[in-house]
RNA sequence: GGUCCCAUCGUCUAGAGGCCUAGGACGGAGCCCUCUCAAGGCUCAGACACGGGUUCGAAUCCCGUUGGGACCGCCA
């Protein structure tokens, strides 16, 4: 039999880290069984649902890589089949009409916590007679005895059916409830698997009940654990970025993230770093944790580190430029952009990072940080400047061993330490302290530029002190 | 309040009754390397929530306590 997975959504929002997370369990089991993932948008709540939301959903999942084969399909479009199965209900004698009012139901329910019972509906319409002219929602029927939900992550749950009320499945508007429409769903796309957040597991017996009352065969579970925020409540905007797409804003890699959210409650071994291929070979629901586990910004950050030390040099060009575009910089046109790219991948741990360490390779006029100049651009250095611009000056290939050479020779014949140079070139040179190794910076920077800097900090030398 | 789920370093986790003096990773501290910063290498600190059982033997199985979380809508 095919195996058939889904993520479903609901379009109120962007793709978040958790909705990503479920979805890439999802896309990993459907790849690993060469079955089918299957995209649908939960759109049945015409008020909160937007068509902006989705295209992020869409945007996220394809940002991520998370490509699914069938789909995606909308809620909103399948009504009749919904209602259908809500009549058809009420015929088997399944379901029936209620015609309790949405505000005697809410005052009922006040009364009920105010009284600490259980705010549980009583089932008063249950035995009613037709109304005709009336206007009803329909509820579902649920039986006494227990209901077995077979979960693979959590194990055999068992439920009292009696502590489940009778739920609305069709609105007074003829709207379908989400119940109704996951069972129909995922009974009529054939869906094997469901893997969803366990915030889900209590609803379980109620779809269950429901997919038995139609007779439909009733699909796999696993239910996931949540993922926290760092004070261990549910993951929220409190907590920083929970959007997929900010992290792309942020400069971070798809596959880290998506590497990231796999190791978040499944591991394999000790095992950190895995390729999609790896993931799609070795994910398991069996090796999925129980617990919830708290969302952990640093080592998000570590393996897009990893990853941009790792990577290929004309990938992360091609990914670095609109990051300098947003700076000003017209990089596509930059022969230098690959060398540029390798002296800081493994200096960064983001795009934006990157893009501003990068940013003495495009700038006019670089401007020298306050304390860098002050302690290393002192007038005993203009000589020695002096010195370094004639030798450059003359150099016939620029090259980082030619670079390199020069800077030897004055050191020996000075005798003083490359450190000694190197730093006040450094400031000269990106106007910071800190930069990519110096020759590879005096190589990428090329000759005319070098030389113009290196003349203007000599000159600054001697000015200021 | 009711129902359900969960519990190993700060965090993610390994652990399937003896391989556990509890392993790895992130983060933290330190040392080495070094033209700066990174990267890299090495070292250190750091956990089985608690209490009872079962067993020759428990992080692992059972019960309870405590703590956390989710759900209880004419939301999804």
């Amino acid at each position: 039999m095919e195996i058939r997975t889904r993520f479903a959504p609901s379009p109120t929002g962007y793709l978040h880290i958790g909705g990503a997370r479920t979805a890439l369990f999802n896309y990993l089991f459907a790849r690993q069984h060469k079955g089918k993932f299957i995209l649908r948008i939960e759109d049945t709540d015409m008020a909160r649902s937007t068509e902006e939301s989705t295209q992020a959903i869409l945007d996220g999942m394809q940002w991520l890589g998370l490509n699914w084969d069938e789909g995606p399909y909308y809620q909103s479009k399948r009504f009749e089949l919904y209602k259908e199965h809500a009549y058809k209900f009420l015929e088997m004698g399944k379901a029936y009409k209620c015609y309790c009012t949405p505000e005697e139901l809410e005052q009922r329910r006040e009364e009920a916590i105010k009284q600490g019972k259980p705010p549980k509906y009583d089932g008063r319409c249950r035995n009613k007679k037709d109304e005709p002219g009336k206007p009803f929602a329909i509820r579902f029927k649920v039986p006494h005895g227990t209901t077995l939900v077979k979960d693979i992550i959590k194990g055999n749950v068992a439920f009292e059916n009696d502590e489940i009320e009778d739920l609305i499945i069709l609105r007074s508007d003829k709207t379908p409830t989400y119940n109704l429409c996951v069972v129909v769903d995922d009974a009529t796309m054939e869906i094997t698997h469901v893997i969803r957040g366990d915030d889900h597991l209590n609803n379980t017996p109620k779809q269950i009940l429901m997919y038995e009352a139609f007779c439909y065969s009733v699909p796999v579970f696993a239910h996931l654990p949540m993922i926290l925020g760092s004070d261990k409540t549910r993951l929220s905007k409190r907590h920083g970025a929970t959007s997929v797409m900010a992290y792309k804003e942020m400069g971070y890699l798809p596959h880290a993230l998506v590497n990231y959210l796999a190791r978040l409650g499944w591991s394999h071994g000790d095992q950190e770093i895995f390729t999609m291929e790896d993931l799609i070979e070795k994910f398991s629901l069996e090796n999925v944790g129980k617990s919830s586990g708290v969302f952990n910004p640093e080592k998000l950050l570590w393996l897009n580190q990893h990853y941009l030390k790792e990577g290929k040099i004309e990938e992360l060009a091609l990914l670095l430029i609109p990051f300098l575009e947003a700076k000003g910089y017209n990089a596509p046109a930059d022969k230098r952009l690959p060398n540029i790219v390798k002296g800081l991948q493994e200096r960064a741990k983001t795009l934006v990072e990157m893009a501003d360490s990068a940013e003495f390779y495009f700038k006019e006029d670089i401007v020298y940080e306050e304390n860098a100049a002050k302690k290393f651009l002192t007038p005993d250095m203009a000589a020695l400047l002096d010195i370094l611009i004639d030798r450059l000056h003359t150099l016939p290939a620029f090259t980082h061993e030619a670079i390199e050479a020069v800077f030897n020779d004055i050191t020996n014949e000075k005798t003083i330490k490359l450190g000694k140079i190197a730093q006040p070139v450094r400031v000269a040179l990106t106007g910071r302290t800190v930069s990519p190794g110096i020759f590879e910076v005096i190589e990428t920077l090329g000759k005319e530029t070098t030389i113009a800097r290196l003349k203007k900090a000599s000159a600054h030398c001697l000015l200021t002190h």
